[in-house]
DNA sequence: ATATGCATGTAATGGGTTACATGATTGT
DNA sequence: ACAATCATGTAACCCATTACATGCATAT
């Protein structure tokens, strides 16, 4: 799965490079290697403007639809991270009716780290963490009504985020300022809907299923 | 959102009392909460077997496909947690040509929270963390022939999942003693699917795109 | 009056990973 | 000989969350 290998191919007297470093060169060879979410953060000020970490927390939900939503804490900490790195810079803003704030924006060097992140950083699987297929999955253990309407309970939950995608598809999608993002909803729509299926036919699956044979397979029998 | 107003309001001269008590209430009323992880693997220990840690890990594994595999350390970290709780107890196991092994098995305190965990557990949105929308969502920063590959090479990886799952779900959906994780690999082969289809459907869009609006917003214009 | 939004932070803790460590056995 | 599998664990670190903390402005 040829993720760089002419990148690789250019490096010749490798002295150190520390390849595939563990962690913590010293050195500073290699670019320190980010947490995604710092990346995120850069992501969010590589648009040129300027924010403050309130800002970018509310921006930052935006992305809860295929990533998650740091703490505010955690964007100013990270903030902080990368201002140290110089990646960021800040001014404060003064402001007459309402509190001070400081607000970011990324520099060169931060453009350029968030450059080859994007474009050199290899091709990860999803993490997901599906705590209801993970439900279903012992479903043996579980009171067969109240799966169902687990189930049936999530793909609710999920109607309603196809819902709100389906507002921001729409809205964004006649400015081509807001391509990408309108891309990324369109996904977003397609995945929610195959979540919604999936949890409808995993329903129809139980109501199938002969009685008799739900679940406590080792309740007497252990 | 009204943590604990009287509370407060109880406290006169406040010398300590440490208010609202943030988490560990000592007094174990509202039974402690653990995390997921806790729960995935006491689901493992549910079907009522003996298992080492080493094999745990490796059933954890096979959940990879909807909720991400803890490293070993976290695995026996775990089981100690579980077993100090008493949800879990182990016994030695000597083995004559092979190291020696500690085998968990679930107690009925376990059973008996897991059980509590399935049917009362309230109905969480799936967390994912995917680095390649992620970037998709960024794009206007990205090299646009990269991100292509991006995707057609997410869509790659995806495909293997999609024959992987295929293969697993043939093998068990033939005993009735595997209902409920066959009816998870039908909903990941759905989800993996959906993954592909999104992932294929961007490349479209992006080759669509009239040249000339490709990426490089501000790289002039800053 | 009370809640909500704006705005920024610290402290404590927890969950989890990576690397380090050991050591026997089996397969190539 | 070398790698992989079995098997268990510790140490260091870091990412991230929750709760604590403050304070003004506006809207209800």
């Amino acid at each position: 799965m040829g993720t760089s290998s002419f990148t690789c191919a250019a490096i010749r007297d490798g002295s150190m490079i520390s390849f595939n470093s563990p962690r913590r060169n010293e050195s500073g060879s290699d670019r320190e290697r980010l947490p995604n979410t710092s990346y995120a953060v850069l992501g969010m000020l590589s648009f040129g403007d300027e924010l403050s970490g309130y800002q970018l927390k509310k921006r930052a939900d935006n992305l809860r639809f295929f990533y998650w939503s740091p703490a505010h804490s955690q964007i100013y900490a990270e903030l902080r991270r990368l201002e140290k790195l110089g990646y960021v810079t800040h001014r404060e803003v003064r402001q007459v009716r309402r509190p001070d704030k400081r607000v970011y924006r990324i520099t060169d060097a931060g453009q350029d780290v968030f450059e080859t992140w994007m474009n050199e950083s290899p091709v990860e699987p999803v993490s997901l963490k599906h705590s209801v297929v993970l439900r279903l999955f012992f479903g043996h253990v579980a009171d067969p009504d109240r799966l169902r309407e687990v189930l049936a309970d999530y793909a609710e939950q999920v109607s309603e985020v196809i819902e709100d995608l389906q507002g921001i598809s729409d809205e964004i999608s006649e400015s081509d300022q807001f391509f990408y993002p309108a891309v990324v909803a369109e996904w977003g729509i397609g995945y929610y809907e195959a979540e919604r299926r999936a949890a409808l036919r995993a329903i129809e699956r139980l109501d199938e299923r002969p009685e008799g044979l739900t679940g406590e397979d080792d309740a007497d029998t252990a």
